[in-house]
DNA sequence: TTAACAATTAACAAATTGTTAATCAAGGGG
DNA sequence: CCCCTTGATTAACAATTTGTTAATTGTTAA
């Protein structure tokens, strides 16, 4: 397969392409009957185990990592982030993106491996139906203050950074909050998914956020045979039940005013 | 280096890593004394020698493609991204961005070869001070379009084409268009490089543009001694200069109107 | 002197925003 | 069963921005 050409050369190559995911959700607190939950960011590791499959010691072992695993040579990192992703974690067909490299010399004991790194958004209820194909204690859903203070492995730290970099952006750029509400939601729900990932103040005032949200191209009101479908999940009185149609906004810094 | 413990399953690794560069300038074709000239993106290629530096055959021999090469045990795709673009093109100094990763199975026949991409953009004045470190016919600037009708080495075209889309996506969202330009410039060279990358209604419109420039918050005008500092280089009525500041946009679709 | 023309400015209606103050529609206590 | 409370919306209005069309200005070339 490889040419002589090629490996006349000798080049070192490397010992191994893993593929990494950070997967995401916000989780909901209760905060009464008839109030809209408190949420929390957060992101799920695994903990490393002291020994692999075939009882060698393992690297790293005991501290927190992302799910991944080595890509194999008859497939895409994005397959394998599909592929770990289920058979760590018992999670599939979510919405997988890559958002960078990992290859700095030395990031990884065992030589030089690169690590493809992903990210993917979960809403809580999925989460709830996985499968547990691991002991509980293996798998943790940790808000994110807590994930960056723990013992990471690797330079999961840095990537776990990176990816909250990318939510933050995603999150204000495109419709990705869709990824952690369910198919019908509250406008409070909304508000409180984008409250809890980003920090802007055109969000918080309430009757901004309320007058201008229907307006939205992306938005559109639930109805049921002819009348508007409402919910009392989060308060007494009915609020009108949103979901995401297909509309991909598309913004510019040239048009219209800008924050920053 | 690779420990007992990874070894022992046999892994098949990469045969390669390489790092690529999409090098974008947009060139500017004189339309006339004092008119905006006309401008085209290009991107740089460069066509790959029938023999390899030891006078073996090549692989994809003939066929243009992106500079790139391997990336070396000891850096990082960026640092190779770096010297690459050093060696092969003669420029250094430009900012470089990471956009994706290649690594279906298939995409070079010498092997499991995985290919880091970046894009770079030169503005035209940069990239004229270039040393030719090559002979010319092994290099060229050509138009996007051509560039996608030619034959390409490997994957190349589908990497072209996510490069476009990713500088489209920054030109709109960031101040991405300050490379493709002088330091100091006027507003109509502006709005041809976006005109010419973008095609935004709200851009195209000479009051509304002119209008809401000045206005914009990474953009200042630029005086000397005192008084504003004008050019005629396009037009007879001296124009007024500006340059980017470094204010950082960020938009956000939950506020401001939308286009889509 | 004047026609031409890119670069602004002006002017004004239409659309969006920020803000503060009403309304509305239950659930729960009394 | 009548209020009180609390989210969820609406209303009301002033302040900003935008889209458009119509002037103005400064300079070169005929």
């Amino acid at each position: 397969m490889v040419s002589r050409e090629y490996n006349s050369k000798k080049f070192i190559t490397p010992d191994g392409y893993a593929s990494d995911i950070a997967v995401f959700t916000i989780t909901s607190e209760s905060n009464g009957q008839y109030k809209p939950p408190i949420k929390f960011l957060k992101i799920m590791l695994i903990k490393r185990s002291n020994q692999d499959h075939e009882g060698n010691p393992n690297i790293e072992a005991g501290k927190w990592a992302l799910p991944g695993g080595f890509v194999r040579s008859n497939e895409t990192a994005f397959q394998t982030a599909e592929r770990k992703l289920y058979e760590e974690t018992g999670v599939g067909g979510l919405r997988i993106k890559h958002f960078g490299v990992y290859d700095s010399p030395g990031r990884d004991d065992r030589g030089w491996i690169l690590s493809n790194a992903h990210y993917v958004i979960a809403n809580e209820e999925f989460l709830k139906n996985r499968k547990t194909t691991k002991d509980a204690s293996d798998i943790q859903l940790l808000t994110i203050e807590d994930a960056l203070e723990i013992n990471l492995a690797f330079d999961h730290r840095k990537i776990i950074d990176d990816a909250i970099w990318f939510i933050k952006k995603d999150m204000a750029l495109t419709t990705l909050a869709k990824h952690f509400l369910p198919k019908e939601f509250v406008l409070s729900e909304l508000q409180g998914v984008l409250l809890t990932v980003l920090d802007d103040p055109s969000i918080k005032t309430d009757a901004a956020f309320f007058r201008k949200a229907p307006t939205l191209p992306f938005l559109e009101a639930v109805s049921e045979n002819g009348k508007l479908k409402k919910s009392n999940r989060y308060s007494k009185t009915p609020a009108q039940l949103y979901r995401f149609n297909d509309f991909q906004p598309i913004t510019s810094v040239y048009s219209k005013k800008l924050k920053g």
